[in-house]
DNA sequence: TATAATTCAATCATAAATAAGCATAAACAA
DNA sequence: TTGTTTATGCTTATTTATGATTGAATTATA
Protein backbone atom coordinates (compact mmCIF):
# COMPACT_ATOMS: atom_id res chain seq x y z
CA UNK A 1 0.00 0.00 0.00
CA UNK A 2 1.52 3.36 -1.02
CA UNK A 3 1.35 6.52 1.00
CA UNK A 4 -1.07 7.64 -1.08
CA UNK A 5 -3.44 5.23 -0.63
CA UNK A 6 -3.45 5.13 3.29
CA UNK A 7 -3.98 8.56 2.95
CA UNK A 8 -6.99 8.47 1.18
CA UNK A 9 -8.11 5.79 3.33
CA UNK A 10 -7.44 7.98 6.69
CA UNK A 11 -9.29 10.44 4.61
CA UNK A 12 -12.00 8.01 4.53
CA UNK A 13 -11.76 6.68 8.18
CA UNK A 14 -12.22 10.50 8.84
CA UNK A 15 -14.92 11.54 6.87
CA UNK A 16 -17.32 8.29 8.03
CA UNK A 17 -16.33 9.10 11.88
CA UNK A 18 -14.89 13.20 12.44
CA UNK A 19 -12.41 12.18 14.44
CA UNK A 20 -9.48 9.61 15.10
CA UNK A 21 -6.70 9.10 17.05
CA UNK A 22 -3.09 8.80 15.82
CA UNK A 23 -2.92 5.02 17.77
CA UNK A 24 -5.90 4.46 16.68
CA UNK A 25 -5.04 4.93 12.70
CA UNK A 26 -1.76 3.44 13.22
CA UNK A 27 -3.19 0.38 14.39
CA UNK A 28 -5.77 -0.25 11.90
CA UNK A 29 -3.12 0.85 9.28
CA UNK A 30 -1.00 -1.31 10.26
CA UNK A 31 1.93 1.50 10.18
CA UNK A 32 3.68 3.47 12.89
CA UNK A 33 2.51 6.40 15.17
CA UNK A 34 5.83 8.36 12.95
CA UNK A 35 4.12 7.65 9.61
CA UNK A 36 0.09 8.55 10.78
CA UNK A 37 1.82 11.85 12.09
CA UNK A 38 3.74 12.55 8.25
CA UNK A 39 0.48 11.60 6.63
CA UNK A 40 -1.62 13.63 9.03
CA UNK A 41 0.69 16.82 8.90
CA UNK A 42 0.28 16.37 4.99
CA UNK A 43 -2.80 16.53 4.87
CA UNK A 44 -3.56 19.29 7.10
CA UNK A 45 -0.91 21.14 4.88
CA UNK A 46 -3.21 21.11 2.09
CA UNK A 47 -6.26 21.87 4.16
CA UNK A 48 -8.13 18.25 3.99
CA UNK A 49 -8.05 17.87 7.65
CA UNK A 50 -7.44 19.80 10.96
CA UNK A 51 -4.80 17.91 13.34
CA UNK A 52 -5.44 17.74 17.10
CA UNK A 53 -3.26 17.03 19.99
CA UNK A 54 -3.12 12.71 19.75
CA UNK A 55 -4.97 12.37 16.44
CA UNK A 56 -6.92 14.37 13.41
CA UNK A 57 -10.13 15.35 13.22
CA UNK A 58 -12.64 16.58 9.19
CA UNK A 59 -12.57 19.87 8.89
CA UNK A 60 -15.74 20.98 6.95
CA UNK A 61 -13.33 22.84 4.29
CA UNK A 62 -16.00 25.95 4.42
CA UNK A 63 -16.16 27.28 7.77
CA UNK A 64 -12.42 26.43 8.18
CA UNK A 65 -11.38 29.14 6.50
CA UNK A 66 -13.71 31.59 7.65
CA UNK A 67 -12.62 35.13 8.51
CA UNK A 68 -13.10 34.86 12.29
CA UNK A 69 -11.34 30.72 12.68
CA UNK A 70 -8.32 32.59 11.88
CA UNK A 71 -5.47 29.55 12.37
CA UNK A 72 -3.42 30.44 15.37
CA UNK A 73 0.02 31.72 13.89
CA UNK A 74 3.36 32.04 15.75
CA UNK A 75 3.55 35.41 17.90
CA UNK A 76 -0.19 35.61 17.53
CA UNK A 77 -0.46 38.38 20.47
CA UNK A 78 2.40 40.46 18.70
CA UNK A 79 1.01 40.43 15.30
CA UNK A 80 -3.05 41.56 17.06
CA UNK A 81 -1.17 44.21 18.94
CA UNK A 82 0.49 45.16 16.11
CA UNK A 83 -2.65 44.98 13.69
CA UNK A 84 -4.55 46.96 16.58
CA UNK A 85 -2.21 49.70 16.23
CA UNK A 86 -2.40 50.04 12.46
CA UNK A 87 -6.25 49.89 12.12
CA UNK A 88 -6.49 53.13 14.02
CA UNK A 89 -4.68 54.91 11.08
CA UNK A 90 -6.76 53.36 8.31
CA UNK A 91 -9.64 56.11 7.28
CA UNK A 92 -13.08 55.32 6.17
CA UNK A 93 -13.30 54.68 2.33
CA UNK A 94 -9.80 54.58 2.04
CA UNK A 95 -8.40 52.20 -1.07
CA UNK A 96 -5.78 49.75 0.57
CA UNK A 97 -2.77 47.47 -0.60
CA UNK A 98 -2.27 44.55 1.77
CA UNK A 99 0.51 42.24 0.84
CA UNK A 100 0.18 38.29 1.62
CA UNK A 101 2.13 38.09 4.96
CA UNK A 102 0.99 36.55 8.19
CA UNK A 103 1.32 39.58 10.26
CA UNK A 104 -1.03 41.42 8.62
CA UNK A 105 -3.95 38.37 8.76
CA UNK A 106 -5.36 39.96 11.95
CA UNK A 107 -6.02 42.81 11.00
CA UNK A 108 -8.81 41.26 8.69
CA UNK A 109 -11.32 40.86 11.25
CA UNK A 110 -10.84 44.41 12.39
CA UNK A 111 -11.84 46.24 9.02
CA UNK A 112 -15.34 45.55 9.89
CA UNK A 113 -15.71 48.64 11.92
CA UNK A 114 -15.35 51.15 8.40
CA UNK A 115 -18.15 51.84 6.37
CA UNK A 116 -16.44 50.78 3.35
CA UNK A 117 -12.97 50.55 2.34
CA UNK A 118 -11.62 49.23 -1.04
CA UNK A 119 -8.32 46.26 -0.68
CA UNK A 120 -5.92 45.26 -3.25
CA UNK A 121 -3.61 42.45 -2.78
CA UNK A 122 -2.03 39.41 -4.12
CA UNK A 123 -2.48 37.26 -1.20
CA UNK A 124 -4.96 34.49 -2.07
CA UNK A 125 -5.61 33.84 1.50
CA UNK A 126 -6.08 37.47 2.39
CA UNK A 127 -8.52 38.17 -0.17
CA UNK A 128 -10.88 34.88 0.65
CA UNK A 129 -11.00 36.46 4.40
CA UNK A 130 -11.80 39.54 2.98
CA UNK A 131 -14.71 38.69 0.63
CA UNK A 132 -16.56 37.24 3.96
CA UNK A 133 -16.41 41.16 5.20
CA UNK A 134 -19.73 42.64 3.20
CA UNK A 135 -18.25 46.58 3.77
CA UNK A 136 -14.98 45.46 2.04
CA UNK A 137 -14.19 45.63 -1.80
CA UNK A 138 -11.58 42.98 -2.49
CA UNK A 139 -9.32 43.18 -5.87
CA UNK A 140 -6.86 40.54 -6.38
CA UNK A 141 -3.78 40.84 -8.94
CA UNK A 142 -4.28 37.66 -11.39
CA UNK A 143 -0.83 35.63 -12.61
CA UNK A 144 0.80 32.51 -11.41
CA UNK A 145 0.47 31.27 -7.90
CA UNK A 146 3.83 30.66 -5.86
CA UNK A 147 4.18 27.10 -4.59
CA UNK A 148 3.26 26.75 -1.00
CA UNK A 149 2.69 30.17 -1.13
CA UNK A 150 -0.76 32.68 -0.09
CA UNK A 151 0.74 34.86 -3.01
CA UNK A 152 0.28 35.00 -6.51
CA UNK A 153 3.51 36.47 -7.98
CA UNK A 154 5.18 37.76 -11.25
CA UNK A 155 4.91 39.99 -13.80
CA UNK A 156 1.23 39.92 -13.96
CA UNK A 157 0.60 41.11 -10.82
CA UNK A 158 3.16 44.14 -11.01
CA UNK A 159 1.15 45.24 -14.22
CA UNK A 160 -2.25 44.91 -12.40
CA UNK A 161 -1.45 47.05 -9.64
CA UNK A 162 0.77 49.72 -12.06
CA UNK A 163 -2.96 50.89 -12.37
CA UNK A 164 -4.42 51.22 -9.28
CA UNK A 165 -3.45 54.29 -6.44
CA UNK A 166 -3.71 53.46 -3.04
CA UNK A 167 -4.00 55.61 0.14
CA UNK A 168 -2.49 53.35 2.16
CA UNK A 169 0.08 49.99 1.94
CA UNK A 170 0.47 47.78 4.42
CA UNK A 171 3.02 45.44 4.18
CA UNK A 172 5.58 43.28 6.24
CA UNK A 173 8.82 41.58 5.27
CA UNK A 174 11.16 38.99 6.71
CA UNK A 175 13.67 41.09 8.45
CA UNK A 176 15.03 44.53 9.01
CA UNK A 177 18.59 45.22 9.58
CA UNK A 178 20.85 47.67 11.68
CA UNK A 179 21.71 49.31 8.22
CA UNK A 180 17.49 50.33 7.45
CA UNK A 181 17.49 47.90 5.10
CA UNK A 182 13.94 46.14 4.81
CA UNK A 183 14.95 42.26 3.50
CA UNK A 184 12.84 39.56 1.90
CA UNK A 185 13.51 36.21 1.16
CA UNK A 186 12.07 35.99 -2.34
CA UNK A 187 13.06 38.07 -5.37
CA UNK A 188 9.50 38.39 -6.53
CA UNK A 189 7.65 39.35 -3.70
CA UNK A 190 10.71 42.27 -2.93
CA UNK A 191 9.66 43.15 -6.58
CA UNK A 192 5.60 43.27 -5.81
CA UNK A 193 6.51 45.77 -2.05
CA UNK A 194 8.52 48.14 -4.63
CA UNK A 195 5.67 48.73 -7.07
CA UNK A 196 3.26 48.58 -4.35
CA UNK A 197 4.88 51.64 -2.47
CA UNK A 198 5.53 53.92 -5.59
CA UNK A 199 1.84 53.55 -5.89
CA UNK A 200 0.31 54.46 -2.36
CA UNK A 201 0.92 57.31 -0.36
CA UNK A 202 1.55 56.11 3.06
CA UNK A 203 3.40 52.94 3.39
CA UNK A 204 3.04 51.24 6.53
CA UNK A 205 5.20 48.16 7.77
CA UNK A 206 3.99 46.36 10.20
CA UNK A 207 6.92 44.10 12.08
CA UNK A 208 7.02 42.27 15.27
CA UNK A 209 9.70 42.30 17.36
CA UNK A 210 11.24 38.97 15.87
CA UNK A 211 12.26 40.76 12.46
CA UNK A 212 14.83 42.79 14.11
CA UNK A 213 18.38 42.09 13.39
CA UNK A 214 17.67 40.03 10.43
CA UNK A 215 19.18 40.19 7.16
CA UNK A 216 17.22 37.90 4.33
CA UNK A 217 18.35 37.26 0.30
CA UNK A 218 16.59 40.22 -1.15
CA UNK A 219 16.54 43.86 0.29
CA UNK A 220 13.37 44.82 -0.86
CA UNK A 221 13.46 48.85 0.15
CA UNK A 222 14.86 51.17 2.66
CA UNK A 223 13.51 52.41 5.96
CA UNK A 224 13.68 55.89 4.70
CA UNK A 225 10.54 54.42 2.13
CA UNK A 226 8.44 53.43 4.88
CA UNK A 227 6.10 56.14 6.30
CA UNK A 228 5.60 53.98 9.53
CA UNK A 229 6.82 51.57 11.31
CA UNK A 230 5.03 49.82 13.82
CA UNK A 231 5.91 47.07 15.90
CA UNK A 232 4.93 45.35 19.21
CA UNK A 233 8.31 46.49 21.49
CA UNK A 234 10.44 49.45 21.69
CA UNK A 235 13.26 48.83 19.21
CA UNK A 236 16.82 49.26 20.90
CA UNK A 237 18.43 52.95 20.56
CA UNK A 238 20.32 52.16 17.45
CA UNK A 239 17.02 51.44 15.66
CA UNK A 240 15.15 54.15 17.23
CA UNK A 241 18.05 56.54 15.40
CA UNK A 242 18.01 55.04 12.40
CA UNK A 243 14.19 54.99 12.47
CA UNK A 244 14.17 58.98 13.51
CA UNK A 245 16.72 59.44 10.62
CA UNK A 246 14.66 57.28 8.06
CA UNK A 247 11.95 60.39 8.86
CA UNK A 248 9.80 57.55 9.73
CA UNK A 249 7.55 57.35 12.37
CA UNK A 250 7.31 55.02 14.89
CA UNK A 251 4.20 53.45 16.18
CA UNK A 252 3.89 51.40 19.36
CA UNK A 253 1.70 50.22 22.12
CA UNK B 1 -11.96 13.29 23.25
CA UNK B 2 -9.38 15.77 22.03
CA UNK B 3 -9.84 19.80 22.69
CA UNK B 4 -10.93 20.65 19.59
CA UNK B 5 -13.47 18.25 19.42
CA UNK B 6 -14.87 19.67 23.51
CA UNK B 7 -14.40 23.09 21.51
CA UNK B 8 -16.57 21.97 19.02
CA UNK B 9 -18.82 20.42 21.11
CA UNK B 10 -18.88 23.94 23.17
CA UNK B 11 -19.53 25.77 20.16
CA UNK B 12 -23.11 23.47 19.89
CA UNK B 13 -23.73 23.74 23.02
CA UNK B 14 -23.85 27.41 22.64
CA UNK B 15 -25.72 27.68 19.49
CA UNK B 16 -28.27 26.13 21.31
CA UNK B 17 -28.95 27.83 24.31
CA UNK B 18 -26.50 30.85 23.23
CA UNK B 19 -24.91 31.01 27.05
CA UNK B 20 -23.11 28.46 29.07
CA UNK B 21 -21.69 28.50 32.46
CA UNK B 22 -18.28 27.26 32.72
CA UNK B 23 -19.24 24.77 36.10
CA UNK B 24 -21.97 23.41 33.94
CA UNK B 25 -19.88 23.14 30.84
CA UNK B 26 -17.06 21.31 32.72
CA UNK B 27 -19.92 18.92 34.40
CA UNK B 28 -20.83 18.41 30.88
CA UNK B 29 -17.37 17.75 29.61
CA UNK B 30 -16.14 15.60 32.10
CA UNK B 31 -13.13 18.53 32.38
CA UNK B 32 -12.28 20.60 34.76
CA UNK B 33 -13.40 24.61 34.62
CA UNK B 34 -9.76 25.28 34.09
CA UNK B 35 -9.51 23.48 30.71
CA UNK B 36 -13.41 25.05 30.13
CA UNK B 37 -11.86 28.40 30.39
CA UNK B 38 -8.70 27.87 28.24
CA UNK B 39 -10.99 26.52 25.79
CA UNK B 40 -12.75 29.72 26.32
CA UNK B 41 -9.92 31.81 26.31
CA UNK B 42 -9.25 30.59 22.80
CA UNK B 43 -12.48 30.20 20.97
CA UNK B 44 -12.48 33.63 22.08
CA UNK B 45 -9.33 34.70 20.49
CA UNK B 46 -10.47 32.96 17.18
CA UNK B 47 -13.81 35.37 17.64
CA UNK B 48 -16.48 32.09 17.58
CA UNK B 49 -17.99 33.10 21.02
CA UNK B 50 -17.75 35.64 23.92
CA UNK B 51 -16.26 35.44 27.32
CA UNK B 52 -18.32 36.75 30.05
CA UNK B 53 -18.10 36.27 33.72
CA UNK B 54 -18.87 32.98 34.97
CA UNK B 55 -19.02 31.28 31.30
CA UNK B 56 -19.46 32.40 27.48
CA UNK B 57 -22.34 33.67 24.99
CA UNK B 58 -22.65 33.30 21.08
CA UNK B 59 -21.34 35.63 18.45
CA UNK B 60 -23.98 36.38 16.39
CA UNK B 61 -21.85 34.82 13.52
CA UNK B 62 -21.24 31.78 14.24
CA UNK B 63 -24.67 30.58 13.95
CA UNK B 64 -24.75 30.70 10.08
CA UNK B 65 -21.85 29.40 9.45
CA UNK B 66 -21.65 26.45 10.99
CA UNK B 67 -24.71 25.73 9.11
CA UNK B 68 -23.50 26.70 6.37
CA UNK B 69 -20.75 23.70 7.01
CA UNK B 70 -23.55 21.44 8.12
CA UNK B 71 -24.74 21.56 4.71
CA UNK B 72 -21.56 21.41 3.31
CA UNK B 73 -20.85 18.22 4.80
CA UNK B 74 -24.34 16.25 4.11
CA UNK B 75 -23.39 15.76 0.23
CA UNK B 76 -19.75 15.55 0.40
CA UNK B 77 -20.09 11.89 0.13
CA UNK B 78 -21.87 12.47 -2.97
CA UNK B 79 -19.16 14.82 -4.34
CA UNK B 80 -16.53 13.06 -3.75
CA UNK B 81 -18.45 9.87 -5.39
CA UNK B 82 -18.17 12.27 -8.26
CA UNK B 83 -14.67 13.98 -8.14
CA UNK B 84 -13.03 10.37 -7.81
CA UNK B 85 -14.80 9.65 -11.52
CA UNK B 86 -13.58 12.44 -12.90
CA UNK B 87 -9.96 12.27 -11.91
CA UNK B 88 -10.23 9.01 -14.17
CA UNK B 89 -10.35 11.15 -16.96
CA UNK B 90 -7.49 13.68 -16.69
CA UNK B 91 -4.70 12.42 -18.19
CA UNK B 92 -1.04 13.37 -17.12
CA UNK B 93 0.22 17.03 -17.56
CA UNK B 94 -3.28 18.66 -18.61
CA UNK B 95 -3.81 21.87 -18.39
CA UNK B 96 -7.41 22.02 -16.52
CA UNK B 97 -10.26 25.11 -16.38
CA UNK B 98 -11.84 24.47 -12.99
CA UNK B 99 -14.39 26.75 -11.55
CA UNK B 100 -15.01 27.55 -7.66
CA UNK B 101 -17.78 25.21 -6.82
CA UNK B 102 -17.98 23.47 -3.67
CA UNK B 103 -18.83 20.14 -6.02
CA UNK B 104 -14.96 20.35 -7.42
CA UNK B 105 -13.52 20.81 -4.11
CA UNK B 106 -13.32 17.33 -3.36
CA UNK B 107 -10.97 15.99 -6.44
CA UNK B 108 -8.02 18.48 -5.13
CA UNK B 109 -6.14 15.92 -3.04
CA UNK B 110 -6.55 13.26 -5.71
CA UNK B 111 -4.72 15.06 -8.23
CA UNK B 112 -1.77 14.36 -6.42
CA UNK B 113 -1.56 11.18 -8.02
CA UNK B 114 -0.43 13.11 -10.98
CA UNK B 115 3.22 13.92 -12.11
CA UNK B 116 2.05 17.39 -12.93
CA UNK B 117 -0.79 19.22 -14.55
CA UNK B 118 -1.60 23.07 -15.03
CA UNK B 119 -4.88 24.60 -13.56
CA UNK B 120 -6.47 27.33 -14.43
CA UNK B 121 -8.92 29.16 -12.12
CA UNK B 122 -10.89 32.10 -10.35
CA UNK B 123 -11.82 30.40 -7.46
CA UNK B 124 -9.67 31.89 -4.72
CA UNK B 125 -10.16 29.10 -2.36
CA UNK B 126 -9.42 26.12 -4.93
CA UNK B 127 -5.99 28.08 -6.08
CA UNK B 128 -5.16 28.29 -1.97
CA UNK B 129 -6.03 24.48 -1.98
CA UNK B 130 -3.81 23.97 -5.13
CA UNK B 131 -1.11 25.92 -4.33
CA UNK B 132 -0.49 23.17 -1.54
CA UNK B 133 0.35 20.35 -4.36
CA UNK B 134 3.83 20.73 -5.48
CA UNK B 135 3.28 18.65 -8.93
CA UNK B 136 0.81 21.30 -10.16
CA UNK B 137 1.29 24.68 -11.75
CA UNK B 138 -1.93 27.11 -10.39
CA UNK B 139 -3.07 30.50 -12.55
CA UNK B 140 -5.57 32.34 -10.79
CA UNK B 141 -7.69 35.41 -13.47
CA UNK B 142 -7.56 38.71 -11.50
CA UNK B 143 -10.20 40.63 -10.82
CA UNK B 144 -12.95 41.85 -7.91
CA UNK B 145 -13.71 39.13 -5.33
CA UNK B 146 -17.82 38.29 -5.31
CA UNK B 147 -18.83 39.23 -1.89
CA UNK B 148 -19.25 36.32 0.06
CA UNK B 149 -18.04 34.20 -2.49
CA UNK B 150 -15.11 32.14 -3.06
CA UNK B 151 -15.01 33.46 -6.81
CA UNK B 152 -13.12 36.28 -9.04
CA UNK B 153 -15.65 38.24 -11.33
CA UNK B 154 -16.22 40.40 -14.02
CA UNK B 155 -15.04 40.98 -17.34
CA UNK B 156 -11.07 40.67 -16.10
CA UNK B 157 -11.30 37.13 -15.64
CA UNK B 158 -13.01 36.74 -19.00
CA UNK B 159 -9.83 38.42 -20.84
CA UNK B 160 -7.48 36.61 -18.64
CA UNK B 161 -9.18 33.18 -20.05
CA UNK B 162 -9.37 34.72 -23.39
CA UNK B 163 -6.03 33.62 -24.44
CA UNK B 164 -5.85 30.39 -22.63
CA UNK B 165 -6.47 26.91 -23.87
CA UNK B 166 -7.06 23.87 -22.07
CA UNK B 167 -7.26 20.26 -22.59
CA UNK B 168 -10.49 19.85 -19.73
CA UNK B 169 -12.76 22.06 -18.20
CA UNK B 170 -14.53 20.72 -14.77
CA UNK B 171 -17.14 22.61 -13.89
CA UNK B 172 -20.59 22.29 -12.18
CA UNK B 173 -23.43 24.42 -11.79
CA UNK B 174 -26.63 25.30 -9.82
CA UNK B 175 -29.45 23.32 -11.65
CA UNK B 176 -30.35 21.12 -14.31
CA UNK B 177 -33.87 20.95 -15.51
CA UNK B 178 -35.78 18.42 -17.94
CA UNK B 179 -34.95 20.90 -21.04
CA UNK B 180 -31.29 20.06 -20.85
CA UNK B 181 -30.25 23.66 -18.90
CA UNK B 182 -27.62 24.50 -17.18
CA UNK B 183 -28.32 26.71 -14.69
CA UNK B 184 -27.40 29.09 -12.73
CA UNK B 185 -27.78 32.09 -9.48
CA UNK B 186 -25.62 34.52 -11.40
CA UNK B 187 -25.18 35.98 -14.81
CA UNK B 188 -21.78 36.21 -13.95
CA UNK B 189 -20.48 33.16 -12.92
CA UNK B 190 -22.49 32.15 -16.17
CA UNK B 191 -20.58 34.49 -18.82
CA UNK B 192 -17.42 32.75 -16.82
CA UNK B 193 -17.86 29.43 -17.95
CA UNK B 194 -19.25 29.86 -21.57
CA UNK B 195 -15.87 31.21 -22.04
CA UNK B 196 -14.45 28.13 -19.95
CA UNK B 197 -16.08 25.78 -22.61
CA UNK B 198 -14.95 27.43 -25.44
CA UNK B 199 -11.63 27.24 -24.43
CA UNK B 200 -11.58 23.70 -23.73
CA UNK B 201 -11.62 20.44 -25.49
CA UNK B 202 -13.48 18.63 -23.33
CA UNK B 203 -16.24 19.87 -21.22
CA UNK B 204 -16.99 17.84 -17.72
CA UNK B 205 -19.92 18.56 -15.93
CA UNK B 206 -19.52 17.69 -12.25
CA UNK B 207 -23.62 17.34 -10.78
CA UNK B 208 -24.73 15.56 -7.56
CA UNK B 209 -28.41 14.15 -8.06
CA UNK B 210 -29.57 17.31 -6.01
CA UNK B 211 -29.22 19.00 -8.97
CA UNK B 212 -31.67 17.73 -10.90
CA UNK B 213 -34.84 19.33 -11.80
CA UNK B 214 -34.17 22.65 -10.42
CA UNK B 215 -34.01 25.93 -12.65
CA UNK B 216 -31.84 28.93 -11.48
CA UNK B 217 -32.01 32.46 -12.80
CA UNK B 218 -29.91 32.25 -15.76
CA UNK B 219 -28.82 29.45 -18.27
CA UNK B 220 -25.17 28.97 -18.32
CA UNK B 221 -25.72 26.86 -21.20
CA UNK B 222 -26.90 23.93 -22.87
CA UNK B 223 -26.52 20.03 -22.03
CA UNK B 224 -25.27 19.80 -25.40
CA UNK B 225 -22.55 21.75 -24.63
CA UNK B 226 -20.99 19.52 -22.21
CA UNK B 227 -19.12 16.48 -23.27
CA UNK B 228 -19.40 14.37 -20.26
CA UNK B 229 -21.82 14.26 -17.60
CA UNK B 230 -20.48 13.05 -14.10
CA UNK B 231 -23.01 12.56 -11.28
CA UNK B 232 -23.44 10.16 -8.14
CA UNK B 233 -26.87 8.36 -8.99
CA UNK B 234 -28.29 7.02 -12.09
CA UNK B 235 -30.79 9.79 -13.07
CA UNK B 236 -34.29 9.22 -14.44
CA UNK B 237 -35.38 8.21 -17.78
CA UNK B 238 -35.96 11.25 -18.89
CA UNK B 239 -32.88 12.93 -18.01
CA UNK B 240 -31.05 9.80 -19.51
CA UNK B 241 -32.52 9.87 -23.24
CA UNK B 242 -32.21 13.84 -23.11
CA UNK B 243 -28.59 13.33 -22.45
CA UNK B 244 -28.09 10.80 -24.68
CA UNK B 245 -30.17 13.09 -27.21
CA UNK B 246 -27.97 15.91 -26.56
CA UNK B 247 -24.73 13.50 -27.55
CA UNK B 248 -23.47 13.64 -24.06
CA UNK B 249 -21.90 10.88 -22.24
CA UNK B 250 -23.01 10.08 -18.92
CA UNK B 251 -20.59 8.96 -16.14
CA UNK B 252 -22.07 7.28 -13.48
CA UNK B 253 -20.74 5.10 -10.41
C1' DT C 1 -20.94 50.54 51.39
C1' DA C 2 -18.82 46.56 53.25
C1' DT C 3 -18.46 41.77 53.31
C1' DA C 4 -19.10 37.20 51.55
C1' DA C 5 -19.18 34.15 47.72
C1' DT C 6 -17.81 33.20 43.15
C1' DT C 7 -14.97 33.31 39.43
C1' DC C 8 -10.69 34.16 37.42
C1' DA C 9 -5.55 34.23 36.10
C1' DA C 10 -1.17 32.52 37.04
C1' DT C 11 1.72 29.02 38.36
C1' DC C 12 3.30 24.34 38.92
C1' DA C 13 3.48 19.28 38.23
C1' DT C 14 2.63 15.39 35.38
C1' DA C 15 1.40 12.41 31.83
C1' DA C 16 0.80 12.08 27.03
C1' DA C 17 1.93 13.34 22.39
C1' DT C 18 4.93 15.32 19.38
C1' DA C 19 9.08 16.88 16.50
C1' DA C 20 13.60 16.00 15.13
C1' DG C 21 17.32 13.37 14.18
C1' DC C 22 19.23 9.07 12.73
C1' DA C 23 19.20 4.38 10.61
C1' DT C 24 17.28 1.22 7.42
C1' DA C 25 14.96 -0.53 3.54
C1' DA C 26 12.62 0.14 -0.65
C1' DA C 27 11.93 2.56 -4.93
C1' DC C 28 13.95 5.05 -8.49
C1' DA C 29 17.35 6.94 -11.74
C1' DA C 30 21.64 7.17 -14.15
C1' DT D 1 24.96 -2.27 -11.74
C1' DT D 2 25.55 1.88 -8.42
C1' DG D 3 24.19 6.05 -6.44
C1' DT D 4 20.27 8.76 -4.96
C1' DT D 5 15.96 9.75 -3.34
C1' DT D 6 11.91 8.42 -0.69
C1' DA D 7 9.23 6.22 2.87
C1' DT D 8 9.37 4.29 7.14
C1' DG D 9 10.44 3.10 12.03
C1' DC D 10 12.93 3.99 16.21
C1' DT D 11 14.85 6.88 19.96
C1' DT D 12 15.22 11.25 22.41
C1' DA D 13 14.31 15.77 24.01
C1' DT D 14 10.70 18.97 23.71
C1' DT D 15 6.02 20.53 23.66
C1' DT D 16 1.20 20.23 24.83
C1' DA D 17 -2.93 19.36 27.44
C1' DT D 18 -4.65 18.99 31.69
C1' DG D 19 -5.80 19.40 36.73
C1' DA D 20 -4.73 21.27 41.21
C1' DT D 21 -3.52 25.25 44.04
C1' DT D 22 -3.34 30.00 45.45
C1' DG D 23 -3.97 34.81 45.54
C1' DA D 24 -6.41 38.41 42.93
C1' DA D 25 -10.45 40.12 40.69
C1' DT D 26 -15.26 40.25 40.09
C1' DT D 27 -20.04 39.81 41.37
C1' DA D 28 -23.67 39.19 44.70
C1' DT D 29 -25.70 40.30 48.95
C1' DA D 30 -26.33 42.00 53.52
Amino acid sequence: MSHLERQDDILAILSNQKIASVSKLAETLYVSEATIRRDLIHMDNLGLIRRTHGGAMMTNNTAQESSFALREAENLTAKKTICSLAVQHITDHSVIYMDSSSTIMPIIPMLQRFHHLTVITHGIRTALLLANLENIDVFVAGGKVGNFSNSILGNSVIEFYEHINAEIALLSCSGINEKGDITDNSIEHAKIKRTIINKSSQVFMLVDHTKFDHTMMNTTFKLKDVDYLITDQTPSDHYLSIIDASNCKLIKP
